[in-house]
DNA sequence: TATTCCGATAGTGAC
DNA sequence: GTCACTATCGGAATGAG
C-alpha cells in the first residue's frame, strides 16, 4: 500500500504544465519538480486551477475551497498529477505548493485524522507524532536539496569546480576521488517549519529553498511569514514555555521591516524594492 | 481693450474638442460650454493636453507646469480656444476647469499682478479687490445658471411645466405671461468660492454646479474640497476672527466622512459607493 | 487640497 | 498569516532636444 509517486500520468495536467512559459535558460528534464521552474504567471488564471479540481475523479466528491484547499490533497492525493503530488502513503501527502514562495517549495501534509485540523502547537504535543513529522521533514529536506542540486548545480562555482575535477580524471580512478574538491552543500539552502499562525486549515509543514524567489511572492506578509520567527522549525518543538513565538501577535512578525535573507539589507515596507533585490540575490546565490 | 470673448477661432483646438466622445443624449449647440459635457475620459490623455500648450503662440514663452498651471491662462488667455477660455479682459480670465469636478465648473482668475499669487485670505484683505471679485463671481454664477438651464431644462419638471404652458398660449399674449408657472431657479444649483488650502498657486475662484458629477471627480479629497467648509464662499469674506475655517488643518475637512450633497447619506471613506450614488442623484436632480 | 504613476494597505468573498 | 478583486491610501515627480 505504501507506494510513492504512484500517480497515473495525468494527461490534461501535463498539458497545462507544458503551456507554462519556460524560464530563460535550459529546461531541466522532467520530474516531480519540473513545473516548479518559475512560471511567468502564477499557476491559476482564476481561482483554483481546473487541473486540481478534476470532476472526473470519483474520490473527490467534497469541494475544498479557500482555507480548506489542502483538504483535497489529503482526501484524494491520487487524483492529482505527479507535478502536484510528489508522493503519498497512508501517513503523508507531499505536494508542490500551488503558490510557491521560493523556487522550491513543498508541503508535508500529515493524513492522521486526529491531527489533520489541529494547530501545530496542539498537534505536536503528541511527541510520537512530532518525532514522525521531524523524521519525514528530514527526508524532505534532503529531497529539496537534491532538487536544488539538480537545477542549479550548473551555475554553482563550487559544484562546477568539483565537476571539472571529475572530468579531469582520466578513467575511473576511485582512489583519487577522495581528493576531489567538495561540492556545494545544498542542504544549507533549505529551510523548513510551520507557520505560527497558519491560514490554511489543514496541518502543513513547509520545506522550501532559501531564495524566496517566486512570482507568487507578492506582498510583505508572504515574505515575512518565511523570513521571521513566524516560521518555526519542527526541530524546535517542544517549545520552551517562555518561547516568545508562543505569542506571535505580540511579536508582530508580519509588520516587521522587510530584510533581505541573504545580505540583511533592510527595506522597510518597500516590498517592490525588496523584490528587485531578491532577483539579484537569486542570481548570486545560484552561483555560490 | 476690454473685449470679452475675443479669441480667434482656434482651429486645432476645436478639432481636439470634437474628438471627445459625446455623452449619451443629444449634443447641445456649440458654445463656450459645449465641451463640458462629461467626456468619457478626462481631458488629457497624458499630462497637460497639447491643445493647451500650443507652441505656435509667441505670447506663451514661459512654461507653466504642475502647481503653476493656471499661470498660462493669465499670461496668455488669447492663445487658448474658446472652449477653454470663456472670456478675458484686463482684470479677469475666466476658464472652464481643465479637470471639472461638476458638470459645470468654471474658474475666475484675477489678473492683478499684486494678488495673483496670494492666498485668498491675503488677497481679500484688500476690500476693494474683494468687492470686485464678489461682483464678478455674481456674474459668473448667473452665467453658470444659464448654462445649466441650457443643458438640463429639457429634463426639468418645473421648466417643462412652464414650457408646456407657453406652448399652450395661442399667440403672443403678453398679458397672460404673468400667470405662467415659474420655471426652475437654476441659480440655486450653483455653488462658488475659494479653497481654504488651494493646491494651484494662482488665485482662483470656483463657480460650479452642485451635482459634483464628473469623470474628473476621482477621490475623497476632490469631493470634500467642494462639499465641506473647505470651500468658502467669497461672500463670507471678510471672515470673522474666530471663524473655524481660518484653521483648516484642525478641522480636518478632507478626512471627514463622505456625505451626499443632495440627500445627506453618509458613505464614510467609500468613494466608489458615493460615485455610484452621485450618478443616481444626478439623474434625479436634473429632473427636479 | 493641481494630475499621474506606482505601490502599499485594507476588506471582501470564495460553495 | 490561502488567493484574487476592488478600492483606498500614500508618497514622488511633474519640463526638457
Amino acid at each position: 500500500m505504501t507506494q510513492p509517486a504512484q500517480n497515473q500520468d495525468a494527461t490534461t495536467g501535463e498539458e497545462i504544465a507544458s503551456t507554462k512559459v519556460p524560464p530563460k535558460g535550459t529546461l531541466p528534464e522532467r520530474n516531480a519538480f519540473s513545473d516548479l521552474m518559475s512560471p511567468k504567471k502564477p499557476p491559476p488564471s482564476k481561482k483554483v486551477p481546473p487541473l486540481d479540481t478534476p470532476h472526473s475523479d470519483p474520490a473527490r466528491t467534497t469541494t475544498f475551497l479557500g482555507r480548506d484547499g489542502l483538504g483535497a490533497y489529503i482526501a484524494s492525493p491520487a487524483s492529482f498529477p505527479t507535478s502536484r503530488v510528489i508522493y503519498h502513503d497512508e501517513k503523508w501527502v507531499v505536494i508542490n505548493d500551488l503558490f510557491p514562495k521560493s523556487s522550491v517549495h513543498i508541503l508535508l501534509l500529515p493524513r492522521d485524522a486526529s491531527k489533520q485540523l489541529l494547530h501545530p502547537f496542539e498537534a505536536f504535543r503528541d511527541l510520537d507524532f512530532l518525532k514522525d513529522v521531524q523524521a519525514e521533514v528530514q527526508k524532505l529536506r534532503r529531497l529539496a536539496a537534491k532538487e536544488l542540486h539538480r537545477r542549479y548545480s550548473k551555475y554553482s562555482a563550487l559544484d562546477q569546480k568539483r565537476q571539472k575535477a571529475i572530468d579531469a580524471l582520466d578513467g575511473d580512478s576511485d582512489g583519487e576521488s577522495r581528493h576531489l574538491p567538495i561540492g556545494r552543500d545544498w542542504s544549507q539552502s533549505v529551510i523548513s517549519g510551520i507557520h505560527v499562525g497558519p491560514s490554511m486549515n489543514h496541518l502543513h509543514i513547509h520545506i522550501l529553498s532559501v531564495d524566496r524567489h517566486s512570482e507568487c511572492m507578492k506582498h510583505k506578509k508572504h515574505y515575512n511569514s518565511f523570513s521571521t520567527p513566524f516560521l518555526i522549525d519542527v526541530e524546535d518543538f517542544p517549545l520552551d514555555r517562555q518561547d516568545r513565538r508562543r505569542h506571535p501577535s505580540k511579536e508582530r512578525y508580519m509588520e516587521r521591516d522587510l530584510k533581505c535573507w541573504r545580505c540583511g539589507k533592510v527595506f522597510g515596507n518597500k516590498f517592490s524594492r525588496l523584490k528587485e533585490h531578491l532577483d539579484e540575490e537569486f542570481e548570486e546565490w545560484k552561483r555560490e
